[in-house]
DNA sequence: AAAACGCTCCTACAAGTGTAGTATGATAGA
DNA sequence: TCTATCATACTACACTTGTAGGAGCGTTTT
């Protein structure tokens, strides 16, 4: 199932770190977000029963990441390369090499990557 | 706005060609979707109120996109890169790299790409 | 202790999405 | 021409998402 935006951006700060506290989400999200305390609470409320966040009652800091940054990475890639380009990686990195300033450094870093996938 | 996957399903199918009738559609989409003819023309309704479809009323096959297709994958991609990797587009592509077999043939393509950028 | 503040819980409500059913008019075969 | 089918329009309804408000409870600060 695919996360909305406001879902990654609450999961983007329990990513940050350890446990947290509510007021310390809420004193990092809000100035992303403009959202208020409750709105908060409810998102990560209702985060946890979807399984995105996990919800520990009896410490001081309840919260914290339930999924993994770089497994939510992969099925956000994965889901892209499927939808909108029927799987066909080379087509997508073309894209993205195609519309995008890549540094010295990268380009020589993605070179290398391409070369060790030779045999 | 992010697109839904329903609504990139009914795009898909105005994308491939010339303007269709509702029957047209419903054939190419319910193979795929499940759905019923009136969900397909709930969905082509509500997305010509989002400016997703043209529904020209005065023609027998009423039925065509009102966005290009590389347009909007060009938004999805600048949305995954920007939510995902903050805009570090060498980090998007490197992950597409790991996970991905891609023929010799891409690579070469690929590599030629990052050759141009030099300079 | 009374006030103030933070946390949790419960409730709410509009807009958007998924998924049709129904009614009505147009059309095309039988 | 009668009937079955298609298209369009309108309506519906549950669920999700965005965005809180209020009530009750524990704790800390006067």
């Amino acid at each position: 199932m695919r996360m909305t935006e406001s879902e990654w951006a609450v999961l983007e700060v329990l990513w940050r770190g350890e446990r947290l506290a509510l007021g310390d989400v809420v004193e990092q999200l809000v100035p992303v977000t403009g959202w208020s305390r409750n709105t908060v609470f409810t998102y990560l409320t209702r985060m946890e029963k979807k399984g995105l966040v996990t919800i520990d009652r009896t410490q001081t800091k309840p919260y914290a990441p339930a999924v993994r940054r770089e497994n939510c990475a992969k099925e956000e890639r994965t889901e892209l390369l499927n939808r909108v380009y029927g799987g066909a990686a080379g087509d997508l990195v073309a894209a993205f090499l195609k519309e995008t300033v890549i540094s010295q450094n990268e380009r020589d870093r993605l070179r290398k990557m391409l070369d060790d996938m030779e045999v």
